[in-house]
DNA sequence: TATTGTCGGTTCATATATTGAACCATTGTT
DNA sequence: AACAATGGTTCAATATATGAACCGACAATA
């Protein structure tokens, strides 16, 4: 690993959560020494990416930050196309929202909507999704780069007792998405909560992210399935034409023909 | 300069005029060599601080940036604080107004707002402010800590034929800020530029920033001075406010006093 | 007040990771 | 077809990162 990533690798461990953090706290959490950590910290610091807080001597995330998420998103406009309908899907579905962009191979949030409809919400606070465990990463395996298979399976970590830990568990989970256009983690990164997602294009026509629902999986039902993947595709069409792409042909179908089966499965029951 | 160093200063060269950068041109920028820009690159992809347009193979700034600024803004709110009275600022005054803020001893722009009454503006386009030149930087170097001194006389780089470049030129222009409370600088950064600023504290109880205004200086008269030096006094006090701090009571005596002698002046005229 | 633990920060010999000239593969231009 | 860009890769030389030990300051404890 370079000195450099293991630098930027500090900015990782800073939170909303845990915003403030001392050098030697810093130093355990990142399991480097302290002299090290120290001069990685200054390093960031120079050009402002951390400053020190000068009351408490903990670091936190400097103001250079914000200069350059103003140029990012000047750059790549992605958070400015995704508020509105994400507000939209959290007040719709009553759930918990998230926006997921992918970059390389990893999978980041890019923005999350709370409802305020009940008491009892699904949290996620993580700052990349993984791979195989939720909704969003199972569909950007689904539809994105052939080559994040490899990715995904190199990392098979078993959060609960349902996640794909097997290349075989892995590959019927991505065969389902491919079937049906959305993506879904059944508690399988959280006991608790229950995701469903779908694919949001960009200009190049490919996969730029992800839009997903997270539920509380105690009032997961099909109605609020179904519910759920409608305010879904429109939110990944929205999102997708304010990132200038839209769903592609082929996904449409796929949904086209999931509501309809779900149709017919209601009228039967 | 440490490897770390060298590639988070990779970072600086994105901006909103220049938000792509291919390999080559990069190296041309940092003057560095083409290994080891590319190696640096891909450090900064890992985090996902930059990612390649896959359309055009160059690279821009990546989508962890917005996690990081949406932390830095949680742990310290400054632009939340900063877009009213800055909106204000710009639109009593009709200029272009900036909210810099000191982490370290680096004067960083948080904030802008263009006026849209007058067809000429001063631009700025900048993303660090220097501490000789500048309304902001030197308002920062008068009542910030005095450390700051000795960096500012370390780059006196001649901007332009008003520049304080010697260190008795720029003792003599903070000597000045010390006696109004308002930094100035008349030309000093670009030919047609007046700058006007007023500093900012927050609720450390030291100097945290600054907030200036930026005129064209064809038409600056003293009737706008003292019309911008009020204006500056209200979004410094708003912001200060905003940031959990006050103007300290000696700056409110030094611009009770500006204000006073300037009435007194226009009153003689 | 002496003791202990922890904090941020610093030093220096050791050794490991960084460097850059030269090279390759593609792509677009003349 | 030759040329000049581009992004990307290799490997010996060496400049740079590393971490154990250390320091002074502070806070809690006895």
């Amino acid at each position: 690993m370079s000195s450099a990533a293991k630098t930027l690798e500090l900015l990782t461990y800073f939170s909303t959560n845990w915003p403030e953090i001392g050098l030697s706290q810093l130093c355990k959490m990142a399991k480097r020494d302290k002299a090290t950590t120290y001069r990685h910290l200054q390093a960031l610091e120079e050009t402002g990416l951390i400053e020190q807080n000068p009351m408490t001597k903990r670091y936190r995330l400097g103001p250079a930050i914000l200069q350059l998420a103003q140029t990012r998103e000047a750059t790549v406009p992605r958070k400015l196309g995704v508020q509105a309908p994400l507000f939209e899907l959290a007040n719709a579905t009553g759930e918990t929202c998230h926006v997921t962009v992918l970059s390389g191979t990893t999978v980041y949030e890019l923005a999350s909507c709370d409802s305020p409809k009940h008491g009892t919400r699904a949290m996620i606070d993580i700052q990349t999704f993984p791979l195989h465990a939720t909704a969003s990463g199972l569909c950007t395996v689904a539809f994105g780069p052939e080559t994040l298979m490899e990715v995904a399976l190199s990392n098979l970590h078993p959060f609960t007792a349902t996640t794909a830990t097997t290349a075989q568990d892995l590959s019927a989970t991505v065969q389902t998405i491919h079937n049906t256009g959305f993506g879904r983690a059944d508690r399988s990164y959280e006991n608790e909560v229950q995701g469903l997602s779908a694919p949001i294009y960009d200009q190049t026509g490919h996969l730029a992210g992800a839009v997903s629902v997270a539920s509380v999986a105690a009032r997961f039902t099909p109605e609020l399935e179904r519910v759920i993947q409608n305010e879904l595709m429109i939110a990944a069409r929205q999102i997708s034409k304010n990132w200038g792409g839209t769903i592609p042909a082929h996904i449409e179908a796929l949904w086209a023909k999931s509501l309809t089966s779900e149709n017919v499965l209601e009228t039967a029951s």
